[in-house]
DNA sequence: GTTTTTGCAAACCATTTGCAGGGTC
DNA sequence: GACCCTGCAAATGGTTTGCAAAAAC
C-alpha cells in the first residue's frame, strides 16, 4: 500500500539503473499489505506474468535491502521476510496477524546498550524486533 | 565450556528419552566456544566420529531449542547460529570475533514495549540482539 | 511390548551462480 | 558504445522427510 517512487529512489541514488523487471518489482513490493518473501514475492511476479525471473527477484530485494529501502527481518517461526522501510536507522513492531511493519524509535535502547556495555562488550551493532497483533486484527481476531 | 546436563536435564523433563546420541550431542554442544550452527556442529559429529547422522542433529537441536535450553539466533550476517542458555527470557550478546555469547536482561525493554503499545499494538514477543566485540577479542584484535 | 528415536538416502526448497543476449545510460 | 542487467537453467547447501531397524521406557 506504499508507493514505488521512494524504492526506485533510492536504487537511482546508489546508482543502480532503472530497469524495467525493477520498475515492476518496486509496484509489487508497493502493493504488498505486510511483510513479505522473496518467494512470494516470486509467486506473485509469475501469477502477475511479469515475465521477470527468479534470480532478477532475489538480486533486487538485495540491492533494495543494501541501500535501506527494505529491511531484512526474521519471524518467530524462523522464516525470513522484508519490510519496505525508511532508509534511516528504526526497528519494527511486526503484527503476527496481518504481517503489517510499522517502525517505531530505539530511544530506550541506549541504555540498553550502555549496560551491556559494561560487561566489557564493545556493542557495534543491534537488532530489535517486536511482534505482536495489530489493533485491527485484535478486533478482526485472524 | 559450559556443561551438558542442563541441556539432558531439560531435555527429560520435556517427556524426551535420553538416548545415545543426544547425550553425544549435548556433550559437544556444551563444548562449543560461542555460538554455533546445526551444519557445524555436523561437521564437528563426524571428524568426532560419533556416528550421527545428520538428521539427529537436526532433530536434536530443533527438541532443545523447544524445551528453551537453545536459542537460535540470526547473525548480521545472515546466518543461523544456536547459544546454549538459561531457560528463562533474556537476550544476548553476541561477538563478533569469537562468538561468545552473554546473557543480558531486558529491564530497559519495559519502557520500549510499552511505548510500541501506545501504536496499538499487544505485543507478545520481542527479540533483541546485540553485537559486538569481547574484551578479549578488543584487545587481541581478532 | 509399546512407543520413541535413529540413520540412511532421497527429497525439498530457498537462494546463488555462470553465461550469453539485451537494455540502459 | 561500454557496461550493467536480465533470464535461463543448473548448481548449491542447508534442512526435512519416509521408512525399516534399534533403543528406551
Amino acid at each position: 500500500m506504499t508507493d514505488a517512487a521512494p524504492l526506485l529512489l533510492a536504487l537511482d541514488r546508489a546508482g543502480y539503473r532503472l530497469t524495467e523487471p525493477r520498475r515492476a518489482l518496486a509496484m509489487l513490493i508497493a502493493g504488498q499489505a505486510g511483510h513479505f518473501s522473496a518467494a512470494g514475492l516470486a509467486r506473485d511476479a509469475r501469477s502477475a506474468r511479469l515475465g521477470v525471473g527468479r534470480a532478477t527477484i532475489f538480486r533486487t530485494i538485495e540491492a533494495l535491502a543494501g541501500v535501506g529501502a527494505l529491511e531484512r527481518i526474521e519471524l518467530p517461526d524462523g522464516e525470513h521476510a522484508y519490510v519496505a522501510c525508511e532508509p534511516a536507522h528504526h526497528h519494527h513492531v511486526v503484527c503476527t496477524g496481518c504481517g503489517a511493519a510499522r517502525e517505531i524509535d530505539d530511544a530506550g535502547l541506549r541504555s540498553i546498550v550502555r549496560a551491556a556495555e559494561r560487561t566489557g562488550y564493545r556493542i557495534d551493532e543491534h537488532r530489535l524486533q517486536l511482534f505482536g497483533r495489530c489493533a485491527a486484527c485484535q478486533l478482526g481476531g485472524h
